[in-house]
DNA sequence: AGCACATAGTTAGCATGCTAACGAAATAGA
DNA sequence: TCTATTTCGTTAGCATGCTAACTATGTGCT
């Protein structure tokens, strides 16, 4: 019964990233690009790699790879922080954020496809309960760390 | 509110993997195989690799060389399949029934962590609304096959 | 029977995730 | 003040996902 809820978990988030990188593939951006581009605006631009790389999932080295295609795309520059000469901090370029407003609409045409038949209530539980494994997983991740 | 539904699913996801990954760790298995086993064992042995690839949600390539691992270490066993000669099916040894044993302790403690502070009711509606989600991405992808 | 096509598994090579280790800059403590 | 530690970004190298292309076997059409 719930013996596959990690399951079902892993396979929905996996399966609709890959939809949704269907149609963002028409606009030239891979999986992992799109989705830092996506953080990025999301987090709010000016933000540190730091971050950004625990906002968007990854590990920081992970993303200094990403973003140095990024910025080599013209779609987001680095700028250095004279507060704090360890960080960069990163920005979308007058492109990146033209083609950001074309993502947000395939990403809500992807988003309607594959809620398709779930009622307003069942969304509304299914962000709650995402957010709570999340916070509990993040938890026993701290934990463990030490 | 719900615009950042596809992210929460993809965080959750990724990040339950990660804490069962932590704990699977211990009995010397990376998250491909562990996961693997496990999904063989759902299907049930005897099964092709097509068939279980795409129950593993990854493409063929990727799992020969996940089974190529677990063969190795002596968990599995592929055998040719005399009805046909391009099947070859999956079996687990005994060393890879026991194996599985500890691990199906480990992913139920780890499911339990990570539940915590969900009604059974909010599970259950968790599940149905995850397999809805999955129906429909496959019916998208398989639509856009064509 | 024979030839085109489909299917299962594999191999090769690329893309992207990770950990480990490093340098530069900030911070804390003696 | 100056030394040790922490933090941020990076580089290097390995593990694993993918697509493309190949081989072998089965299937279907003539």
């Amino acid at each position: 019964m719930e013996s596959n809820l990690g399951w079902l978990m892993n396979r929905a988030g996996h399966i609709w990233r890959t939809v949704v990188d269907h149609y963002m593939a028409e606009l030239g951006l891979t999986q992992t690009r799109w989705v830092a581009l996506l953080v990025l605006d999301k987090v709010g631009e000016g933000c540190t790699q730091t971050v950004l790389a625990a906002n968007v999932g990854v590990e920081q080295p992970s993303l200094v790879r990403t973003l140095g295609q990024l910025e080599e795309a013209g779609l987001i520059e680095r700028r250095t922080n004279p507060e704090d000469g360890r960080c960069r901090t990163v920005w979308l370029t007058d492109a990146g954020r033209e083609l950001l407003g074309k993502m947000e609409v395939v990403a809500r045409d992807g988003r309607k496809l594959l809620l398709k038949g779930v009622s307003s209530e069942q969304r509304k539980m299914l962000h709650d309960v995402l957010e709570i494994i999340i916070s509990n997983a993040q938890a026993v991740l701290e934990e463990e760390r030490k």
